[in-house]
DNA sequence: CGTTAGCTTGAGGCCTATCAATCATAGTGG
DNA sequence: CCACTATGATTGATAGGCCTCAAGCTAACG
């Protein structure tokens, strides 16, 4: 692991991810705190598109957001470790290879994942969808226990990942949290009965809840 | 090109492309016609996640759409070539590979596109961002000319695309020809005025004009 | 202690869904 | 050749989910 390492950055809260010469040349862990990945259109609106977990692996290809409104950000204090691909290739690291080639159709399984509630839920099962999904990447990397897990993201960038207005978002949780389903406070998420929210959510095991390599134990 | 031809189907009208064991195994190159893949929810809604053009490389893990509700389905009579992953890695074919590597890469693009269609677009705008897709893609394999294109999707199934009733698109459709910005009659598309499209579709040609290597000089 | 970011609440209105019916077109079988 | 059927497109009416604007609140922070 040590060979391929080029350096870890540490990202301050709210820091935008600096696009660098060179990096597509490189594979980036994501050691330390959440990233969110979003657009922003002409109109001022912003779409994030991704969110990025601790253990996740992630290769942004340098030429592919500059000036184009995109934009990748630190939700809270972050640490990044920097690979290089072709070490990562060559040496014995065939497992993070293996892992990154894999880490790609688990990044296109949450797309089409979050696709769909986008177009076919309603904002109530759309964050209790986006929860149970969280919930389940957490607990692969050991970060959700018993039904809780933290989430530093706040109302309008929830708001930003559904598709619908910070105000709405606040009385949809509103909402979930008088049905027992979610308790959003202080950046604690609890699911107080995880059968009853993939019901809400209509989340489907099998299909949603995407298999992440943990490579934690790397770090 | 031929080594790794393993052979070519021919699907039907309306015809679900059946999961065949060792189909992780191979890359699948359409010739000809329109492919959707869906997901269909327990409610019995659907969103089609992605359309598949002619040229396009895509590769369908076997077990991924298994009885979760996933389908891929031909718009019409349809040809896929059927290659061999491990000969195109094998043999000479690096080019078509690395179009493979990319084909990915573009997939994802486009997802992300219309996550940020589906979130932040009202279906005006997605509906008119949809169709300029469609034109920049169509136009790279020369299926597009003087802006105009085929287009095999029925109503109902661009309703399934952007995430709204049928009924809304049709009335949609019929505000946009008025605007003068699209003519959609009997599978033919007809865009007046590219800009202007572009305009009312928010469409940002450096992020949404997605590169698709043609691959219809292989075919 | 003023400032700021984020959360909360209310009111009004638009966008879009839903239900239901009609129309157009093509294909089918008697 | 003509019902008959099926699929898709179209139109109208009603309802509801969600947005927008606007204001007040809270907590953290220099």
């Amino acid at each position: 692991m040590i060979e391929a390492l080029v350096e870890v950055w540490s990202v301050g809260s709210n820091q935008s991810i600096p696009v660098r010469p060179r990096s597509h040349a490189h594979l980036h862990l994501l050691v330390e705190g959440w990233l969110v990945r979003s657009q922003t259109l002409s109109d001022g609106g912003r779409q994030i598109t991704d969110i990025v977990l601790p253990g996740d692996l992630c290769g942004w290809a340098a030429a592919e957001f500059q000036g184009t409104g995109e934009d990748i950000r630190a939700c809270g204090p972050t640490r990044i470790a920097v690979l290089r691909k072709d070490v990562v290739i060559e040496r014995d690291l065939f497992a993070v290879w293996r892992s990154w080639e894999r880490a790609r159709d688990v990044e296109a399984r949450i797309l089409r994942s979050r696709l769909v509630s986008l177009g076919r839920r309603n904002a109530r099962a759309r964050t209790a969808h986006l929860v149970a999904e969280l919930y389940h990447r957490l607990r692969r990397v050991g970060l959700a226990d018993s039904g809780s897990f933290r989430c530093p993201l706040t109302q309008g960038q929830i708001a930003d990942v559904l598709g619908v207005s910070p105000v709405h978002i606040n009385r949809v949780l509103q909402e979930l949290r008088r049905e027992g389903l979610i308790a959003f406070n202080k950046q604690q998420v609890m699911i107080p009965d995880l059968a009853r929210l993939h019901v809400a959510a209509s989340f489907d095991e099998g299909l949603d809840d995407v298999g992440v390599e943990a490579f934690c134990s790397l770090i």
